[in-house]
RNA sequence: GCGCUCGUAGCUCAGCUGGAUAGAGCGCCGGACUUCGAAUCCGUAGGUCGCAGGUUCGAAUCCUGCCGGGCGCACCA
């Protein structure tokens, strides 16, 4: 919506430029050769909404930036048809300041037409994507490093939503393989036929505890490695006790995987199990043998050459035969893009298999999938601690139940100490969305590149740029439009008048609202729903600053306090809206 | 050693497709509640944007080198 404004003022000073430089220079080559026109948007307010700097001009028009800022401004002003704005010069710049009043009502109409849909474009209409996260071992309960994975799927899915794409959230559970032979084990050894039921441990916990029992166990016994290796021989063989113990202690895992994340608000279209997709692979590296892209070793190995990407050489097949990790993920893409054609996809996983995503790719174009070259890595950094890593042998893992428990139950003695049971109405629950709150604010604020330090402390806080900040500025808005509703008929007649809202911070507010649609484009364009809390918390400090400074409902007149309600409102849309992208729940209060 | 990545205020982070005095939060210090919910708002202090070169009218932003942190470099996943 701003963007349109801008493109329109562009279109003109770039139009403007031309015809100068024909005047000024006199042959056609000066024009075609103008450097390209930038928009930016000025550091302080009173300098306009809009600058475009001409700098760049001076060499090719021969004049100083001031004069041509001058004279571009005098030809536009001389113009019987322009947009509705003001030109400034401000030295090298010719700034616009827009007509504020007019973009408000268009604003206007345009939320209430759109409502929840309000910024969401067509950019990716009709392309399906498929976002792969979570992934999670069927040996141990979730972290906070999931966390963190959990939370940019979920964004990026709904992100990637708002940009009219049909998104298919897919998790692929591991759920076989050596690490699970050994939880699988040290139950068998030490867990006395324990259960959920009689241990009253979720699922996932109890399983964990035997997986850490292993390890405390190998290091009393030099053989345990090896007791799990075969153990993992005879669920290959298919041995019906192993199967029946796999499958019973998986399924502990699962169900309690299912309520974290249930509790976390984490879903999925569609699961996939490692222990159906391992095996996966081995025709397509046979079918890149044929073609000549991948060669076979003498002992049988296959293998890929990377030069042409500057890599090393890397195995696709065991000598006997048998499927490896990138074996098993070429055979799984292509399989669910047979189940799915997909458009897209986008794997959710860590920084360290940077290397391993960049060959899986490359190795899909060389197969000669189209689709390959639409992968797309979502790689995100580390999560740790503010004494460092976290460590499982040192037991600093933070579990990812325990956190939600822990801010949930935080959250509620606030609301407690603030007396607001009454209002809230159910405590637990407005605690719990406080949690998710904070918890997806903290974890989504940091570009995903990036490792971040996750500080409890901190996370529990809930002052400052911080999920509940956000949420409280929801609940405020709420509030005070329930008040008006009360009032609501006699304000029918009033219609309202965006030229009231004059105020510079009225006027921000405005331009940042209308500016929501580019940063739902730029965070589904980037895969990043940084760009989204960012937003968030600017738009949020502007609304608090100018509701602390300035009276709504008893601004007195009757058209001013509609247009501040009309404002009001128009912000409580947008930050439902953007809550939705990044995981903050909204309340109406708490 | 090679590759990828990050290095901005005491701490945690924005800003990075080059542009006008580098921004927040926390913490520190100091203000604002008989007034639409103070989970709020305002103000002060705090930065050679790791270092050195280069490109440019202009560099936190682009390029090169160096230093420092992280990750990766298995016929493990």
């Amino acid at each position: 919506m701003l963007q349109k404004v801008r493109q329109q003022w562009k279109d003109l000073v770039e139009a403007q430029l031309a015809g100068y430089a024909k005047e000024l220079v006199g042959d056609d080559d000066a024009v075609s050769s103008l450097p390209p026109l930038a928009v930016q948007t000025p550091p302080k307010p009173e300098l306009g909404d809009i600058a475009f700097p001409l700098f760049s001009y001076a060499k090719a028009l021969k004049a100083a930036p001031p004069k041509i800022a001058a004279d571009i401004k005098a030809r536009i002003e001389a113009l019987s048809d322009r947009p509705a704005g003001q030109l400034l010069l401000a030295g090298p710049y010719l700034n616009v300041k827009i007509d504020v009043a007019a973009l408000a009502a268009d604003l206007s109409r345009e939320i209430r037409s759109e409502g929840p849909s309000y910024g969401c474009n067509e950019a990716k209409r009709g392309m399906k994507v498929m976002v792969e996260f979570s992934c999670p071992n069927t040996n141990k309960p979730l972290h906070l490093g999931h966390m963190r994975n959990d939370s940019l799927g979920e964004s990026v899915s709904a992100i990637l939503r708002a940009n009219g794409a049909e998104v298919r959230k897919v998790n692929l559970v591991n759920n076989r393989g050596v690490h699970i032979c050994k939880s699988m084990l040290a139950y068998e050894k030490f867990g006395n036929g324990e259960t959920p039921e009689s241990s009253g441990l979720k699922g996932d916990h109890l399983v964990g505890k035997y997986y850490v029992r292993f390890a405390q166990w190998e290091k009393e016994d030099s053989t345990a490695v090896e007791q799990a290796q075969e153990m993992l021989k005879k669920w290959e063989e298919g041995e019906p006790a192993v199967i029946a113990l796999w499958k019973k202690m998986n399924q502990w895992t699962l169900d309690g995987l299912a309520e974290s994340y249930r509790k976390m608000g984490v879903s999925f279209d569609k699961y996939y199990y490692e222990s159906d997709t391992y095996k996966l692979g081995k025709d397509e590296v046979l079918k890149g043998l044929e073609k000549g892209v991948f060669y076979r070793e003498a002992d049988g190995s296959v293998w890929i050459d990377l030069a042409d990407i500057k890599l090393d050489k890397k195995v696709l097949l065991r000598k006997d035969g048998t499927s490896l990790y990138m074996t098993q993920d070429l055979g799984t893409a292509v399989a669910r893009h047979e189940d799915w054609p997909f458009d897209s996809l986008i794997y959710v996983v860590a920084s360290e298999q940077n290397y391993h995503f960049k060959v899986l790719f490359h190795v899909l174009g060389k197969l000669g999938y189209e689709w390959a070259k639409n992968l797309h890595h979502l790689s995100y950094g580390m999560v740790n601690l503010p004494e460092g890593k976290m460590k499982s042998r040192e037991g600093t893992v933070v579990d990812a139940d325990d956190l939600v428990d822990q801010l949930t139950s935080l959250a509620a003695d606030e609301i407690r100490a603030k007396e607001r049971e009454g209002e809230v109405g159910d405590v637990d629950a407005t605690a719990h969305a406080i949690a998710l709150g904070a918890l997806n604010y903290y974890l989504l604020q940091v570009s995903p590149t990036k490792d971040m330090i996750f500080n409890p402390a901190e996370s529990i806080s809930f002052n400052g740029n911080t999920g509940p900040y956000l949420q409280y500025m929801g609940a405020r808005i709420s509030s005070m439009l329930r008040k008006f509703a009360e009032v609501e008929t006699d304000y029918v007649s009033v219609p309202f008048d965006p030229a009231l809202l004059a105020l510079e911070d009225e006027r921000e507010l405005i331009k940042v609202l209308a500016s929501y649609p580019e940063a739902v484009a730029k965070a589904g364009s980037d895969y990043d729903p940084s760009v989204i809390t960012a937003y968030l918390y600017d738009v949020s400090r502007r609304f608090s600053k100018w509701y602390h400074d300035n009276q709504i409902l008893k601004a007195g007149e009757p058209a001013l306090v509609k247009a501040r309600v009309e404002l009001s409102s128009m912000v409580l849309q947008v930050l439902r809206n953007a809550f939705s992208l990044v995981g903050i729940p909204y309340l109406s209060t708490m």
